[in-house]
DNA sequence: TATCCTGTTTGATCTGCATCAAGGCCGGGC
DNA sequence: GCCCGGCCTTGATGCAGATCAAACAGGATA
């Protein structure tokens, strides 16, 4: 794979979401540890479609999503695929420990990534506890994400899996975008195939139950991605989930 | 839930393959740590079938299993189960920083758990970093277990998923008790109900599965639960795995 | 020994989703 | 304008696994 290079960023600066620095570092960690992961940070850019690293490969640097969404997936020799982790902006990837890449990362959308050089920044997990308790934090979040995840690949149909999916990505963004009340409006950030892949089904099937949610009244949708969940709560109960605050994605 | 009042054991002592001690303490730390980890100690029995924490319980402790094995599983209002963890010796449950269980969790075979009230191991993490940076090393161990599962349950057949499982539970074995080579040999901690909850199939499939298995001489079958592997290779290979060294479980 | 109970096997049938196939929509290049 | 290529929808058909149902095995109890 061949990579543009990267850009080594030396001074402080702000990067958006990017969660090592808002939410391991700059609330816990006193001006000499910030200083030194921003002179260790530089940034990476990605079109939509772009491969960011294949399984198997080396991989010599953690990142963390600024903007964008990537995807995590699996593939089978003879070709299937499973996605198992969606990054979307503040996730991190990488793992301190491993030298290289155990899933399929692509950009399916354009995508910024800050990233700092694997090395250094173990060294730096040794010597700052902050970030490797933050880290634990994270993984523990993404470990019970892929667990409701594993319930909805396992046990649930076809219409309760893309129900639960839009229900993901609309809390995602209300989450980022707050509003009073009233419907919920978004695109998808995600084509039938990538949805097939996240949910285990097919292209077809996708496309069958999204036309059967929007037929049945509990989504709207303009043109093929644009989506309103007027009745959040129906779209919860056709998803299945007990209609707790649930999905810790 | 009526539990037993918790056993203190004051002093240093053996627990067997309790993580905590063996591997986030025992190879990194000082005495005077491992020290106060023991005084925190104490232990939990269950007998098979028992529940040990129900969804949704206040939850003040963490732990360690020591032997036997348990499950995590989660149900959906209408009965829906899926198993979303297994927990072996030395496996961690519990999660820093949440008070209330979020899975059902079983022993399946009688238990032995060593445990560690909340609060101060809360405590001690703050203050010991090795324990932080261990428990992350581990939770990420348990995330690449859950990815490969979810691959398991969104794209695998039924026949693959049985051989996948058997592979797991052979590998497992092997480790705990290694051999030259030859034959691997074991008896299945599950009954075929919680080999279903495992894979999201019916108990029906999951029969006819391993008795289809058997007849293609993939395995061999004394009883219900006692099975012998002559080649792990083709069990991998039924499995649908690449045949590397793969499932970090 | 008979009887019960739990876990398991096996058979018959049904169905949800995959698969195969054909068009439709739309934006971009010429 | 036209055509082309990606993405999406819709239809027809098939099959893997679910569901419903019955019987079996083996250990525990009496």
């Amino acid at each position: 794979m061949a990579l543009r290079e990267p850009i080594i960023i030396p001074h402080l600066q702000d990067c958006g979401s990017c969660t090592i620095r808002h939410r391991a570092v700059c609330a816990r960690c006193d001006s000499d540890e910030l200083l030194r992961l921003e002179q260790m940070k530089y940034y990476r850019s990605f079109e939509a479609g772009q491969t960011v690293i294949w399984s198997g490969d080396r991989m010599d640097f953690v990142a963390s999503v600024v903007s964008g969404i990537a995807t995590l997936t699996q593939t089978m020799e003879d070709g299937r695929r499973q996605m198992v982790g969606l990054l979307l902006p503040s996730d991190f990837v990488g793992r301190p420990g491993r030298s290289t890449a155990a899933y399929d990362v692509t950009a399916t959308t354009d995508l910024l990534m800050c990233c700092f050089r694997k090395k250094p920044f173990e060294d730096l997990i040794l010597s700052t506890p902050h970030i490797s308790q933050r880290l634990l934090e994270m993984t523990l979040d993404e470990l019970d994400a892929a667990r409701e995840w594993m319930l909805l690949l396992g046990r649930k149909t076809a219409r309760e899996k893309i129900a639960s999916l839009l229900a993901i990505i609309a809390r995602r963004d209300v989450s980022l975008n707050p509003r009073k009340s009233g419907p919920i409006v978004f695109d998808l950030p995600l084509t039938r195939e990538e949805m097939a892949d996240y949910l285990g089904l097919t292209l077809e099937t996708v496309s069958r139950q999204v036309s059967a949610l929007k037929r049945d009244g509990v989504i709207l949708l303009e043109g093929k991605r644009h989506v309103t969940v007027n009745d959040f709560d129906r779209l919860l109960e056709v998803a299945g989930d007990d209609s707790d605050g649930g999905y810790p994605v």
